[in-house]
DNA sequence: CGCTTTTGACCAGCGC
DNA sequence: GCGCTGGTCAAAAGCG
């Protein structure tokens, strides 16, 4: 399991609202011992292209965790780019790229701002290159998930 | 010395 | 047509 790919291309879910700028209410499963919840976005699902614009069809996957820390290292290189407050929020939102030769995915990070605990990473793109830290990643995630988590 | 982070400004798209 | 929000880029500073 050195690709912790769970970036899955799920196009038959179009449920979730794509941007979360809204109130992510239901994006809070509030499972039990539920941490994490994942999200696929086709965005939109253009069956009929839009006139040729630059409206590429990106993969973007909305990962909610239950963190007090922005930073969940995934195993890749993120270089920060952007930050910027939104409206409907109080906390900012954080920019990241993929610092790779031809990687250009791009994550962003935001807070809920009803929930500081609850933190939105949204991975824009996917990783067509190896992980760099093929170190217990996503099982150190978690594990600093709970570590941060005192719930 | 190199890389990453930070803040501001600018641009684009959408809504009213 | 104007205003607003969101998104990205760029330059400079700080840290390792």
């Amino acid at each position: 399991m050195e690709n912790y790919q769970m970036f899955f291309p799920c196009s038959s879910s179009p449920k979730i609202s794509a941007t979360m700028m809204n109130n992510s209410h239901e994006f809070y499963g509030g499972g039990s011992s539920n941490n994490a919840n994942f999200t696929c976005d086709d965005h939109g699902g253009d069956s009929t292209k839009k006139k040729g614009v630059k409206k590429i069809r990106k993969p973007k996957y909305a990962f909610q965790t239950r963190s007090h820390v922005d930073i969940l290292d995934d195993g890749y290189r993120w270089r920060k780019y952007g930050q910027k407050a939104v409206k409907s929020n109080k906390f900012p939102r954080n920019y990241y790229r993929c610092t790779y030769q031809g990687c250009n995915v791009k994550k962003q990070v935001q807070r809920l701002t009803t929930d500081e605990g609850v933190v939105i990473t949204t991975y824009e793109g996917t990783h067509s290159h190896p992980i760099e830290k093929q170190t217990e990643n996503f099982e150190h995630i978690l594990n600093q998930m709970q570590i941060y988590t005192p719930f």
